[in-house]
DNA sequence: GACCATGATTCTAG
DNA sequence: CTAGAATCATGGTC
């Protein structure tokens, strides 16, 4: 039996009302003239119409009664459907819009930065990606990095828990107006269809909300990332103390300044800079030096007299120490000096001018 | 603003 | 992949 079928059948009640009729007014017309069932809608009706004269009390009893009326089932699924084939049916047509490709695009993004989808992983990734896009190494990534990553988590955390208070208000509020249509549908015709639309249409606007949460948390990414980059981009200059540490170890290796990973790493950690960026001044140092070797002969000197104070100050304290004195004490014990090995250049051919 | 110093990047050769 | 070399881009000084 279908719906239709259904509600006749309840509308037995009322007479010859027949499923073909229903809204149609030249039918209503032939009803009238038909007496009793039409005299019973119009009582109620009438009666619908008298509450707002009523008091409270009256209002409630009349309601009361109206709702165990005996056909107020029919009735109300008479108007439930009437309601359906108008109002409703007009306000769906422009309801089913397919996904909105700026939310989508958005949502694309948020997911390849690592601000939405699983967790971390696409944080490190994206870093990682912007590291590769600046040529730096993904080792150094993770020391150069961990800012914009700490950043991007930041941002992440906030992006997630306003998009749970989204969320939460957004079922709060459905489940509210949910309730407050169910608890109505027993005195005004709304089926579950409608109710179910106005869900629709709660989410909507919802996710409009959730789109702007969206849109600023993009934007703060592009922020980031372009500021990140472009920090990546100026070139600052190293403090002096790291220079000279860089110096030191230059000018006391000479003959071979190519220092191992290690000693790299060594230095990197003593400058507060990146395994990277010594073996860029290493480069730039050896080639610069190589090409005006004149220029550089007074820092060589300076240098020089530096490490053979500081080795004269080693041996001293050792000898104070009471231990005997090795031979090249004096140019093998500073911790620079002593990363010497592993050194890769074979004709590097300045030696004679230290 | 010119000029130099210097860190970073890119290209090439081994 | 690494070093050398050239070059770029920016910082600092005058």
């Amino acid at each position: 039996m279908d719906d239709q079928t259904r509600m006749m059948t309840g509308l037995t009640g009322l007479g010859g009302l027949q499923q073909a009729d229903v809204g149609d007014p030249d039918s209503v017309r032939k009803q009238q003239s038909l007496g009793q069932p039409q005299q019973d809608i119009g009582d109620i009706l009438q009666q619908i119409m008298a509450i707002t004269d009523e008091s409270l009390d009256e209002a409630q009893a009349r309601k009361h009664a109206l709702n165990c009326h005996r056909m107020k089932p029919a009735l109300f699924s008479v108007l439930c459907e009437i309601k359906e084939k108008t109002v409703l049916s007009i306000r769906g047509v422009q309801e089913e819009d397919p996904p909105d490709p700026q939310i989508m695009r958005l949502d694309n993004m948020l997911l390849a930065e690592g601000v939405s989808g699983p967790e971390k992983g696409g944080g490190s990734a994206a870093a990682a990606a912007a590291a590769a896009a600046a040529g730096g190494s993904p080792t150094d990534s993770s020391i150069e990095h961990s800012d914009y990553r700490a950043k991007l988590a930041q941002i992440r955390q906030i992006y997630h828990s306003e998009l749970e208070k989204y969320e939460q208000a957004c079922s709060e509020f459905t489940n509210h107006v949910m309730n407050l249509l169910r608890e109505q549908s027993r005195t005004r015709p709304i089926s579950p269809k409608e109710i179910e639309r106005m869900v629709a249409i709660i989410h909507r606007k919802f996710s409009s909300i959730q789109m702007q949460l969206k849109q600023s948390t993009c934007e703060a990414v592009m922020i980031l990332r372009s500021r990140f980059l472009d920090a990546r981009r100026k070139r600052r200059n190293f403090n002096k103390q790291a220079t000279e540490v860089l110096n030191e170890y230059f000018y006391s290796h000479l003959s071979n300044p190519y220092p191992s990973e290690e000693a790299k790493e060594e230095l990197a950690k003593k400058c507060g800079i990146t395994v990277s960026q010594v073996s860029n001044w290493f480069g730039n140092k050896r080639i610069r030096y190589k090409k005006n070797i004149g220029k550089f002969q007074e820092e060589a000197n300076l240098y020089a007299v530096k490490t053979a104070v500081d080795a004269a100050n080693v041996s001293a304290q050792a000898s104070q120490a009471n231990s005997p004195a090795t031979p090249n004490s004096g140019t093998t014990s500073t911790p620079s000096q002593r990363c010497s090995i592993g050194f890769r250049s074979d004709d590097w051919d300045a030696t004679e001018v230290y």
